[in-house]
DNA sequence: AATGAATGAGAATTCATTCAT
DNA sequence: TATGAATGAATTCTCATTCAT
């Protein structure tokens, strides 16, 4: 929230530079990244449109911003749920990512996490935004990737698994139905044959 | 048929609207659904852009009949490819239809399928749209699915699949890179392992 | 009804027009000057848009037939209803009229008959198209007010009370409510008041 | 309140309203409300198309304002005629009326009085401009009627003449022409024969 | 830093009219 | 005469961005 400075804290230019991040991060998961104005942004930010260009030189750069904003969501979503990981023997670690993504996938919302596609293949034309936006991807994906590495010993692999739990985000988010119970198992097993896989 | 008096075929409305469809999915393809104009469409089909409401209502309209061309040269490409569905056993039939994605992945222009999931998103908050684009994907996609479906006996199963496939292609189209060998190697993999699972 | 030359009758080129005109009185009546296209007309004659063309020169020349049209309505309407005019004296003058506005007032379509000023007031700015509508406007209302002239030997007092009667037509048209048997009785005493100041 | 360096007060945003919409008058008063223009609008306050929207939602709400603007002016024109009512007796009270209607339909451009009834009638099918347009018709017109409501002691006795009044000035806007001494002497008539009628 | 008025470059859409067949 | 496809000019409306205060 931003204060005046009655001597109390006073947020300093990069911490309100994130607020409107996430403020815009907000109105994109509510409304589409399509339908976001800038007045939308400086009406839900309590600021007038012209200040909203002292943090951000331009609409996209502020896209940029709530992207990482929403990267960075996702990737602590993860951290949290995988706080204690102790999982000893395969068949326990099949058993805990099995769970955890089919809980990720319960409770965070499924329109929010598509919204990263929709920012990335809508930048798909514009090489400067893409570029960035690629990077920034790369990066926060490398890590919520890296525990699937090391189980699978394979980068390849966690990409697969990865990209297979993203494509039923997308599904969901645009109208696919299917059970999550059934999802669950069928992950489990899948985890656990390409853990086995990989002790031959 | 109408004649024109150079004795070659003239198209009748319904075709020349299929013309103008996929012209425009080209753009589509080209340029970014964002960057889609309705004097763009003109132009490439060679016609003002009056002429374009003479057979589409409006612009979401023929988004929609461009999402539609869209998703029928994706069923056409499938199959195409399984023309001949020689599998006898379990181990060719996942030898089979991984090296069949796997090329699909090669060939298949990534951006272009890429297409299809930020034409899906970028209507989400376009009910009306949303439905019949919802419809037709499932419709579509129902079909592709169900070669899986009946070599896993599970509609879930097919669903984790092509939703892994979409994923790639979707991480491929925003620039992350990957080996298509590691790929095939290990969907074959995943698809014994989910056929033999099929058969406890 | 258009009939095909099957030897029964076909409509002459005049009684097509007259037919084109009628059905776009229908259409402007229904909703409106503004809201009229010539594809409207068209489809309400079963006829293609080109077509009309061979009959009126432009939208103009059309709603100048079809004012004319709506101009005869409204006199044969009056005739109509005073076929046989058995007035004796002012009293029975007065009562005869009075009734006899009242009873349009309420069968007229009000709305249809605002239209006439509708027309005549949107072509305001066009001169050439001004000049037909007021001359015909003229020459029907002039027909229409020769009786009260008659009745009041005065052309002044005729074109007042015409005047109020279009003012009460116009205000009902937009909404606003009023008594029909109060709006009789005052009528009745105008006119004879009128009348009888006339003897004087 | 806002000052320019040169010392003139700057008009807050409600005058700017107030002004483009009383521009907008004009431009409907000089070219008819068909032929109007956001462009025009634009032009005739010496700004960009874009700044209009920044004060109006969109064209309809410039025109109900326009129309409120209108009617406004009515009023003031009605009530300036009539500042020092000293009507004694009924003779009076005629004579001072029908001087007072003569002169406002020799003095109010009537074209410009008859734009309230374009408004009116072009609106007919957009019923949520309707409403608002009907309301602010009949509460600026029960002003002006309230005169006479009391001189007669009945509505619909006000109601008749003003429609009369504005039938008139219908008439004569769209070309009838007429004798306004006639207008008068008869109006003076009319005007006393409903309030002795009164008196009964 | 904040404001908010102004802008102008689009973009979608409409529709009377034309014209070849 | 009838058609209906094509047109293009006009019009409304949007919105990121700028800039003086």
């Amino acid at each position: 929230m931003i204060q005046i400075n009655t001597g109390v804290k006073v947020l300093d230019k990069q911490e309100r530079k994130k607020y409107i991040a996430e403020k815009t991060l907000e109105l994109i998961s509510e409304k589409g990244l399509t339908n976001l104005t800038m007045e939308d942004v400086a009406l839900s930010c309590n600021l007038s449109k012209g200040s909203i260009y002292n943090y951000f030189k331009n609409k996209n750069s502020l896209i940029v911003s709530a992207f990482s904003a929403l990267l960075e969501k996702v990737q602590n979503f993860f951290e949290d749920k995988e706080s204690n990981p102790t999982q000893d023997c395969a068949e326990e670690s099949a058993d805990f990512y099995a769970n955890l993504y089919s809980e990720i996938l319960n409770t965070f919302p499924s329109k929010e996490l598509m919204r990263l596609f929709e920012i990335l293949m809508n930048s798909t034309h514009e090489p400067s935004m893409m570029q960035i936006l690629t990077q920034t991807f790369k990066e926060n994906y490398g890590k919520i990737l890296s525990r699937f590495e090391k189980l699978f010993n394979s980068k390849t692999k966690a990409f697969m698994l990865q990209a297979m739990f993203d494509g039923l985000v997308i599904y969901r988010a645009v109208g696919v139905e299917f059970s999550d119970n059934e999802i669950r198992d069928n992950l489990k097993k899948m985890i656990l044959s390409l853990t086995d896989e990989n002790k031959n």
